[in-house]
DNA sequence: TATATTTGTATCGTGCACGATATAAACGGA
DNA sequence: TCCGTTTATATCGTGCACGATACAAATATA
């Protein structure tokens, strides 16, 4: 099969592959602030949802991070064995775990709240206006709804 | 710290989290038809970047994928198990690995021709227009470049 | 009130990602 | 030519992701 009959098949064409690396770039930017606080990606996703809504089961945290009970597990524990969260079994119903902050994981709010900032800040000079920026955030989230049938 | 004080946190305030969900729930699309070919999706791309551009070393791969060779090594190791690739070193520079398709390889490329299409089908419901999704498109690959500084 | 089904979480295995580090080949001077 | 530096790849350890599966608690149903 001849390239030129292929272009569905370029790298410049493909809708996922910049999807994948730019979410894999733009979460290394994130890394040198998250070492500061000694947690992964994942795991400040995990502690927004927290921080947000308070305690939560660990379905619930994965229905609003779109991640799967298989993956929440493993990092829920390794957040407790840091101890920034609590994992309970609820009275009402033995299956579920409620996920809650302990102090420590409250007061780690205080130092992330001032990520947010770097990160725009190291966007700056990525040559796109705040407007194209907007679209682009609104577009990605009309996108996962649909993807995420939420 | 109250919640109020703190959209800077909220989930529908981040812009690296709806992208990192979307692109897992992409990939995910992917897959079955990914699975046909017993192939996976970083799999995939490499296998695009050798229909595309013929003959390459790892770090060129890399270079085109954004990925380290630390993760492309045991990948090409395991599609070179399969039978999809090789790898050789390079006569005049002994620390270059030439990643090459083998017959196999090249014939895969009949079949994954096909799902561009497919994956474009099952975003026909995502309530996006066409020229919605090339302005997006746009926007990802003007934020990769800038981001991986190439 | 037994039994079947659903629900919530966990376990297991495989394959990425990636920081840190290692190693050998190539290259660049003094 | 010797040696320090760079370059290309590989190894190692940790932490996701996720499909498949397990399992017990809760719920539904006959």
């Amino acid at each position: 099969m001849k390239k030129e009959e292929t272009p569905s098949l370029f790298l410049e064409n493909q809708l996922c592959f910049p999807l994948y690396a730019t979410s894999r770039l733009i979460t290394k930017i994130y890394t040198p602030y998250l070492n500061e606080l000694d947690i992964t990606y994942p795991q400040y996703l995990v502690l927004l949802a927290l921080w947000q809504f308070n305690d939560q089961s660990v379905t619930e945290i994965g229905q609003r991070l779109y991640l799967e009970t298989n993956t929440l597990t493993p990092l829920l524990k390794r957040l407790e064995a840091k101890g920034l969260i609590r994992r309970t079994r609820s009275k009402s119903d033995e299956r579920t775990v409620v996920v809650s902050l302990t102090k420590a994981g409250e007061d780690l709010k205080s130092k992330a709240v001032e990520i947010p900032q770097k990160i725009i800040d190291s966007f700056s000079h990525a040559s796109m206006s705040e407007e194209e920026l907007i679209t682009f955030q609104k577009t990605l989230f009309s996108l996962l709804k649909t993807l995420g049938g939420r």
